[in-house]
DNA sequence: ACAGGCGATGCAAAAAACGCACCGCTTTTG
DNA sequence: CAAAAGCGGTGCGTTTTTTGCATCGCCTGT
């Protein structure tokens, strides 16, 4: 669109550090683009770039003016989607920032199903953390998050937030299988894996942990990728933890899942949520109501 | 600004209704203003007019762009003003929808202690019924309303609401002005002025005065304007009515008011609101802070 | 001290926007 | 029923805006 040129170039310069590399990935002159911005600093009325001796960098009022210019164009693509959901066919794009237990099992589903109602929409789906998340928000580079979360940040609007009980994750034959449900220091006392530090599930089995006679988590291996763990167990009859929602239930997969007894570990809060006070294009919207119904069924 | 150029030559169109008569408006041929509309329609990918043998006029699409036009020119204004407020003076515009209560005392109050602390601020104050008043938010053509309104309606966010009893109003030898607090009754029986049929005062006395013997309001004069009424009491030994943040109650201004009982008469709303989902201006976002303050202390 | 990278600027070329005249069409008017 | 008027669209020459190139002055890191 012609009247987000400037936004474009803006972004670049931003991007580059200096109008000159920027002209470079613009594939303009340099002079040209020093000019579009100068003349862009003067309609505005203010300069947004300080210049500096190695190039240019945003000023105070430069960095609001970026908020803006990225609120605009996510306006405007919204804008987009509405016009062609007025046509009957909806299109856009939803992207999507969330923890790793969604990867294996919800999110292909909840995608695949809504795709296979419209197939004009397409999704980006990308692994962040908590904090992660929020930034990608305020950016604009995602239009909803689904993260673990005790904390609520700012510009962050819960749509929903459902309770997840930790659940143990190991072979069917390992002596623990035997029991629908299980105490955490049986699990404690068994050779385990865990997440590492700063995940949700590793933080409630730290506090809960204090609180048993054994202190604290002895994993044979800390990982960051669930996947890799739900996996380890299967070869060495460990234990590992996860959030049910990202899980095989059924034990169709080559393991099986007991919930941690409430009474040793509280349970994580799932928390679905977008930036506060964002108007999401159609598409987003629509694909927020389903999760909304998904989720309710995983329990709140 | 150059990148809004084109939005402002689509709202004139939309004024003009035909391109012909926007392009005399705008000081441009025909043919050249007819280009760019067409060009940007091109740019967008779908047509926001439909072609008319007398004109133009917007499809639904382009009520769409209307909207975001609005939507995108009011948030531009919010930066310029954020901007304005880094360098330490306050500039901007309010504009306010508001019922006529409003006018005498209270937003003039309001409005010269703000200036005083900031007089870069202008203002624009235009009396509103409440459903005018609500369309003025959605078309961004004013940031805040402040309406006597028993429903919340879409799209009105509720920042703050407090109740008014109906006050009555009369000359100070009036036999009513004896008694601190007022039944119904007794101002059914007096001669009185009352306002016309879809004021909020009105509507409150009516649904109130089905329940007393006299069964409906009788009023010596109907009017819209409470300025009026407000002096005429004064003229002829009548009484009006009207909520107390509308009048004066220090008696200096040749009249007296006293409560109805809220027995008799349910107390109405008054609303301050915005356009839900929208971020004011900083001189309008601030402005509606000190009104939270002042009009807690006229009771909530 | 010097080389390299930066933003700014004068000037000519290229591109975009514009104004004018005119077309085809429909509705209004006499 | 025909002429007039009003509309959106278009071809073409002209004007305005934007761009590219060469170059300046400035600061920094080696």
């Amino acid at each position: 669109m012609r009247h987000l040129k400037d936004f474009q170039f803006i972004e670049a310069v931003i991007r580059a550090g200096s109008i000159r590399k920027a002209a470079e990935d613009m594939n303009i002159t340099a002079s040209a683009l020093n000019r579009r911005i100068n003349r862009f600093e003067e309609d505005f009325g203010y300069e947004i770039f300080e210049r500096l001796p190695r190039g240019v960098r945003l000023n105070p009022a430069g960095e609001l003016m970026l908020h803006h210019i990225r609120a605009q164009r996510s306006d405007f693509v919204r804008l987009q989607s509405q016009v062609a959901d007025l046509s009957g066919i909806r299109r856009g794009h939803v992207s999507i920032a969330c923890s790793q237990a969604l990867l294996p099992y919800f999110l292909p589903e909840q995608i695949a199903q809504y795709r296979s109602e419209h197939p004009g929409v397409s999704f980006g789906v990308n692994v962040r953390d908590r904090l992660e998340a929020e930034r990608e928000l305020s950016t604009f580079a995602s239009d909803i998050a689904l993260v673990f979360e005790p904390r609520h940040l700012v510009d962050f609007e819960v749509t929903l937030s459902i309770t997840q009980p930790i659940y143990v994750v190991m072979r069917p034959d390992n002596p623990l299988a035997a029991q629908p449900e299980l105490r955490l220091r049986d699990c404690l006392a068994h050779p385990h894996v865990a997440p590492s530090a700063h995940y949700g599930v590793r933080v409630l089995l730290d506090s809960a942990a204090k609180k048993t006679t054994y202190g604290r988590l002895r994993p044979l291996v800390e990982s960051e990728s669930f996947d890799f763990m739900r996996h380890y167990v299967i070869h060495e009859n460990a234990i590992s933890f996860q959030f049910p929602i990202g899980l095989d239930l059924s034990g169709s997969q080559g393991y099986v899942a007991r919930p941690l007894s409430s009474r040793d570990v509280e349970p994580g809060n799932l928390l679905l949520g977008q930036l506060r006070g964002r108007t999401l294009p159609v598409a987003s919207a629509r694909f927020v109501q389903q999760l909304n119904q998904a989720l309710q069924l995983h329990g709140g």
